[in-house]
DNA sequence: CCGTCGGTATACCGATCGGTTTCCATGTCG
DNA sequence: CGACATGGAAACCGATCGGTATACCGACGG
């Protein structure tokens, strides 16, 4: 079937672009790109428009099986605190592999420092999206300030994010620790 | 004088690095990076064995001009809490100016993910000082663990400083609220 | 006065950049 | 069988990559 097809190589394309982008970084060529990926550039820019869009597809397609690897599943975990708890053990979890980079959201905004380039869109949005389920779990469990809570988790899991993919600092349960002692300051239960 | 004139050259050189590394990222071009420093890549190579070479020095430096802006001066603020808070205040007004992108020893990391990279050397190194200065004044005020409080506020400011430098967030006092919970929980009056 | 030294300018190296185009093999459909 | 669309391989575009080499310049020291 010709929409198998197509997508297949779409698919084979935005695969090894995740990988790539992730491991090497957004600097890398385009021509390396197609090679791994099986894909000629004829039919990579018939697919997109510009490096760039692959770039944007690539981390939109990432986007949902990277916050389902942090989430709890809907009976997995019981209080907001625990579910809460539980992105920040997942993402301690992940930064112990040895090709852990951090967050590849992150690492795409900060290496393409341009804010406006439409990979920085989706991967601002991903961001937003986390801190959305923050916000809700700080919401459920009685949170003072359940926008604030929201933005100092973040604050946390994206310097641990940074730093751990950097190899600055191995997190032995730190940003549990930390995270734990900014919900009992915001007072959820 | 031969050696003022040495270092004016090596100078404007490190200027112009430490400027267009931190603005357009790690990838410029020696190419570029020489033009505008208005020294010949001739000259370039014969004071730097590699492009490499030349980020690592223009990180180290701007190390310690980076670090006396955020640090307060000796007598400028009293309590190992306020001095802890100075950094924060500090890190925070920087942001809000318009070409800001985050702490520049931490983008380094980030867009160099070989963290064995001369240059991920001297950020790294730059990172563990402010991570020390934190220890010290987390012991001098009574934190129960001044490690972990150092390594709780690293993330907290390094987090800020990616989210920031992204364009994720304003920090309207955000890392001071967030260190002030942070401080609290740690006995730091 | 002459040599050397630090410096610039420039061209060059092979490789790669993002992106386009040409050619051809393989269809699939009428 | 013939017409046409698809897409892969690869050449090609101008530009730039990191790095080297050649040639020339001015200042300073013997």
């Amino acid at each position: 079937m010709t929409t198998t097809d197509k997508a297949s190589t779409k698919d084979r394309l935005l695969d090894a672009a995740a990988e790539l982008f992730y491991r090497d970084g957004v600097s890398i060529g385009v021509e390396a790109l197609c090679r791994t990926a099986g894909v000629s550039k004829r039919s990579m820019y018939q697919l997109f428009a510009s490096k760039d869009e692959v770039l944007a597809a690539s981390l939109e397609r990432r986007a949902p099986g990277y916050a389902a690897q942090l989430t709890p599943g809907p009976d997995e975990v019981r209080t907001p605190r625990e579910r809460i708890l539980y992105v920040f053990e997942k993402a301690e979890k992940m930064s112990v592999e040895p090709d852990y980079q951090g967050c590849p959201f992150l690492a795409a905004l900060v290496e393409l420092k341009n804010p406006e380039h439409p990979a920085s869109l989706v991967a601002r949005d991903a961001k937003e999206r986390l801190q959305g389920a923050f916000r809700a779990e700080a919401e459920l469990g009685g949170a003072r300030d359940p926008e604030l809570l929201a933005r100092q988790l973040m604050l946390v899991f994206d310097g641990a994010s940074a730093r751990a993919g950097a190899r600055i600092e191995k997190l032995d349960g730190l940003t549990m620790a930390t995270a734990t002692t900014l919900l009992d300051a915001a007072g959820v239960a």
